[in-house]
DNA sequence: CAGCATCCCTTAAGATACTG
DNA sequence: CAGTATCTTAAGGGATGCTG
């Protein structure tokens, strides 16, 4: 029972590593982005609804740190500036793919229940 | 292009949705708890390292009221609760194990990289 | 275009003390 | 045991304006 309870704990943990890495309210939307392919600063924010240059680069800061994220200035004018997932960036795919399937099926869910509410959305 | 364009943000958006239900700091890792079994307050509250009581309770309920999570008192004295996954909440369970994957493995490869700092955290 | 600086406000969340 | 109430602080994040 010890032994049982030791164990999840360190699962738990895991769990918090992870979502230390993916803090942040736009973060893993931005990799689900990334994750269609190579984005420009624009295209970026104009994908991920809602968010402000300010968070937006922020956030890509933070994931460029943590190796998940490659920025890339092109030599043009005015500059443009590319972002991809790195090959690490795209081990997260798996997370993502799974958030996307329950989103969709739970809008499906809600709007089976309450279809005027979940219009509102 | 233009529709591959809409289709991308369908899925952002679903990501956003899920990440609502999901938001706060310790859902996920609370969820990622109940996963092993029902669960009282006070054993969750002693798993998930870290979170006080305030915010546990203040969670649980978001996610009872989201069905996620069914909450049963019994009539011992003191009382006592329990809480464990609806059948809805362990929809969820790909979605916390993919986390759990990934974060067992990024801890193994941030210690290769700098096993000292690695130990601190 | 890409992004930083500044200002400002709201929310999240920790600490502490208390109750049925 | 399982919370609630209250207070306070830190952080998140939006709006606007400016720059190479």
């Amino acid at each position: 029972m010890e032994k049982v309870h030791t164990e999840c704990k360190g699962k738990i943990r895991a769990i918090h590593d992870t979502l230390d890495i993916l803090s942040g309210k736009w973060k893993i939307a931005i990799i689900g982005s990334l994750g269609f392919g190579t984005r420009r600063f624009m295209e970026l924010q104009r994908e991920v609804e809602g968010i402000g240059a300010k968070m937006l680069s922020k956030e890509l800061r933070e994931l460029e740190i943590n190796d998940l994220v490659k920025r890339t200035v092109l030599d043009t004018k005015p500059v443009t500036v590319e972002y991809q997932l790195t090959e690490y960036g795209k081990t997260l795919q798996d997370i993502i793919d799974e958030m996307m399937k329950w989103g969709e099926n739970h809008r499906k869910r809600i709007m089976s229940e309450s279809p005027k509410e979940a219009e509102l959305i």
